[in-house]
DNA sequence: CGTTACACAAACGACTGCTTATACTTCGTG
DNA sequence: CACGAAGTATAAGCAGTCGTTTGTGTAACG
């Protein structure tokens, strides 16, 4: 049967493209490397090199060999991950990912919750947006992602090893200087703001805008991205243009001047806890999505 | 890292419940397996038994990789078997799968047109259906598969690994004795025969016909399920029912007795090559689909 | 309370596998 | 064209790995 030793070792000659190279990157020495090829070529019934004096070339096995190395090696290693992970669960050490504004608002109103009633569960924080931070959770970086998405995307991909929690719906408002002549209206439609300068978020935020303005029939004038949250703030009551942003985002941090309204048509941004399926039964897991569901609630109830 | 004769190992104490048995089986002896798994959990620095005097419980690292441990086997053996196909392949055997009646018409012709000209490639014969024999040829036990497909299944799935070649279209026919009182008529309607007795053929046959009925709106009184042709043919003749069959079941044999006409409305069975997306070049499989095509050709016109 | 079945520990031996040393081939270059 | 550089193959030596043997500890069962 093909040993994993064996397999990283042809996959490193398939990279560098020579023995010798590969045994320089692992420490082996040039014969070692030869006799390894060698042992796999027999283990295999197959010659994998056509050794062309100086340099090789793969054979066809070793071409439909090399096809497949890679993902190998991965899954060796992501099973490796997935164990070293249980083993930090158990200790109580959770690995919770999210987005900054969600790093600046619910997860620490959950984090503050979970520690006053499990001194044994050990937090450590990431940061990252959606779709980045669920590969991560796939790949194994990551215990728990908070993640959002808008209306207009697909409700919830469900598939494979995510399973997805909901925590909150936050309402997208609109913002602008308390100097803006529309400042005093209750109500303003979007469609009314076809003419504005805009300033936009992250880039999936901005994206999010652009298609909430394309929904309402115009493309926004975009002059200024950021996403740092502050900043669009106090550009906004600079009276350099007006921003579309999640609710959440003036929880944290509110400049004076700063007016929101909410957007019409409404548009939501859905706000949810992701795991793997396979997660074990650990209860550290389950402690902090309660935690952040529970941090959740009580940022619903705040606002409504 | 993680080595595959340990995971074999790992996996076989898994599935019996004892190191003693999964010695057993592996022809180690005990305490092998138990140094093994000692070292294995040392790799890993997590413990995946809990000893509990006699017979042992997964931990929940233990369940972690147990659950993951037979696809990594899997994979690594799916390798294995790719490398030996290219082996195979260029040395000129190719192994073909085809469901009963193209072994029976189809691919004899293909072979021997093959045989007359490329004398260094060499067949091995396998006889299954769709599915069954797709999931042969994506496990690697096949080279080529000629498959079907009826109307109503989904065109193609060309998902993933497998490209679909189309090789010929046959209309499905109604055979009825020469005594049966339609066997005069040149046209029939599929729903003028809803109080019909049937004969039907093989699993996903005797599906397809249910589906032609339902859509001629009414449910067959099937008497006699045989995936045998011939016996179809021999009830047919003998009056027991009806049969609705692809025409190539009779190209090979026909009772004498035998009527046969094109069904209305009008069905198709689509037979098709089907090969892995990553088949090297070898040439070998190339042949034998040019010859699958022409006999395909052959058979068209020869029925046209 | 002994028997049984199993896991663990230690000692031993064989074999695997890496290193060093050396020879051979090819390619580039002065 | 000859020589050096770079690369692979082979041989020999040596060490560590790995499986067996042998013996001990422990939990379940009659």
């Amino acid at each position: 049967m093909l040993d994993t030793q064996k397999l990283v070792t042809f996959a490193t000659v398939v990279r560098t493209g020579s023995f010798a190279a590969a045994a320089r990157e692992l420490g082996y020495t040039q014969p070692g490397v030869s006799q390894q090829m060698k042992a796999l070529e027999r283990d295999l019934r197959a010659t994998l090199f056509s050794r062309a004096g100086r340099g090789l070339k793969l054979s066809e096995e070793g071409e439909a060999l090399a096809g497949r190395v890679g993902g190998l090696i991965a899954d060796l290693r992501a099973a490796e991950e997935r164990v070293a992970a249980v083993s930090r669960l158990k200790q109580g050490r959770v690995r919770v990912c999210a987005f900054p504004s969600a790093n600046a608002t619910l997860v620490p109103a959950a984090m503050s919750r979970l520690r006053s009633r499990h001194v044994n569960i050990e937090i450590e924080l990431f940061e990252a947006e959606p779709p980045e931070s669920l590969e991560g959770l796939e790949r194994g970086d990551y215990d728990v992602v908070v993640a959002f998405r808008y209306d207009d995307q697909p409700p919830a991909p469900e598939v494979g090893e995510l399973v997805t929690i909901p925590l909150l719906d936050e309402p997208m408002v609109l913002m602008m200087s308390d100097e803006h002549p529309l400042a005093r209206r209750k109500q303003v439609e979007l469609a009314e703001l076809d003419t504005a300068r805009w300033i936009a978020g992250c880039v999936r935020c901005r994206q999010e805008f652009v298609n909430a303005c394309a929904d309402a029939g115009f493309a926004p004038r975009i002059d200024i991205t950021t996403d740092d949250n502050l900043a669009v703030q106090s550009y906004v009551v600079a009276g350099l243009g007006l921003a579309v942003m999640p609710r959440m985002t003036q929880s944290f941090v509110k400049h004076p001047k700063l007016r929101a309204k909410p957007l019409l048509p409404e548009r939501r941004r859905h706000v949810t806890a992701t795991i793997l399926r396979s997660q074990p039964k650990t209860g550290a897991v389950e402690r902090v999505i309660e935690s952040l569901l529970h941090a959740a609630r009580e940022l619903n109830s705040a606002y409504i």
